[in-house]
DNA sequence: GTATCATTAAAACAAACGTTTGAATTGGAT
DNA sequence: ATCCAATTCAAACGTTTGTTTTAATGATAC
């Protein structure tokens, strides 16, 4: 369906950009060669003589995105920490130079990005285990080098408790990005606007959710009262 | 293996766990019947006998915790709501009645209910159509209720942004529970008290997110300042 | 034109899948 | 003891899976 005029020779191409529309929708397992190489166009043999066998192909088709997108990370971050000149960054630039960019990548219609974004998010709750090594392997870098920045903006902040948060917003955002087809069930109705919108509404919600005042650090929880925390009254 | 002293006489509860476990660490498509009826100590055919196929399998082993995950939801927000006795509820409450609950269920251990909350977090994203159809079937009416208290008790946020925010916290939680397991390759570090941890955690984040300052409506978007929202220094 | 290389094509492979079959086996009620 | 229904069992069913094989095709250099 979705494919953008590539070029006819470029049968590896034409394979990658299939196996991850496919793999978003139906997922990995759900997926066969044989639809992957009709919806491309090529023969079924190609995908074991260009990329080894389906685990050949599936590691292809993340590693071509996502080191693209951490590449991209990292550059937005340099930028910032160029900028601020050794003082601490502003949390919400942070948040921006790491979601932010993602957004932009799943927001590439044209580019496919979309396709893979939804196709990342299921990845950090993937039942297959090779798949999680090497996504791991490739996040693990970038992820640090914005965990050591959040920690440096937000010093009152522990280690851990970031951490978590951290992986809390992960998982918003692969909610946002898997987004309009999770939602619908819910509220039939729906505005036009929902992409347009989705990055202003998605950063204030991480922000506020990485800002948000910290609990009590051990309270004997009383049984019928599981959750007091912040007991400020609404907004 | 965690099979905790299931009657042998009942084949059908012993599948549903064996299922249970197995669909939440290799994903549905990726678990076979024979695994299944093996784990289960059940003959291939079982499966087939009791539950008239694999599709049914999977609708029994969402239906038999589903159902009573949204029903001890409901319940706690009946609890609220009779105690506030007309007036709005805080936001908190509402937040811990559907997401404590789920947490609640998360917890325990003993009663298979990790295994399935892990499940139930991949369903949002899930490929399988027909699992994401019967689940959204089962979750409509609680949410909706859930989202109505919630618009109620932020009547100054509009309904669009809540119900956003609503499906971002889902997000969330689906990660908090899968939790540990998706977090380790970034920090080999991690207390002990992970789990035990884990709610309030969770919980002052949600709350901070809900409540976050709302975006300007509808700015021009430089190009080179994509988020700017919520400018206050940090936390 | 011919040789040489990378690529594509059609066909077949064994293995694993969900499902079905028909005969044992069981547990109660009569 | 006997019958009946429910359940379990081993075996086989036809498909579909990922992979391999062998031949045909295409372009480039000599």
């Amino acid at each position: 369906m979705a494919v953008q005029a590539r070029q006819a020779g470029d049968t590896p191409g034409r394979i990658l950009d299939a196996a991850e529309a496919l793999f978003a929708c139906h997922g990995i397992d759900g997926t066969s060669m044989r639809l992957i190489t009709s919806r491309a166009g090529a023969n079924l043999a190609a995908v074991n003589y260009h990329f080894g066998g389906k685990d050949g192909l599936v590691r292809a088709v993340f590693q071509r995105r996502l080191t693209e997108l951490n590449r991209r990370r990292l550059a937005a971050l340099d930028v910032l920490e160029a900028q601020a000149a050794g003082a601490p960054l502003r949390p919400s630039r942070i948040l921006d130079a790491y979601f932010g960019t993602a957004l932009e990548m799943a927001a590439d219609e044209a580019g496919g990005g979309r396709h893979f974004m939804r196709l990342l998010g299921r990845t950090h709750n993937e039942p297959n285990q090779f798949v999680r090594g090497f996504v791991a392997e490739e996040y693990a870098p970038c992820a640090a080098r914005f965990l050591s920045a959040l920690c440096r903006a937000l010093p009152e902040v522990p280690r851990d408790e970031i951490l978590w948060r951290f992986h809390f917003m992960m998982g918003a955002m692969s909610f946002a990005i898997a987004g309009v087809d999770g939602l619908q069930p819910l509220a039939g109705e729906f505005g036009s606007d929902d992409t347009s919108r989705l990055a202003p509404r998605l950063m204030s919600f991480l922000l506020g959710g990485l800002r948000a005042p910290l609990e009590a650090a051990e309270p004997a929880a009383p049984p019928l009262d599981r959750g007091r925390g912040s007991t400020r009254s609404a907004a």
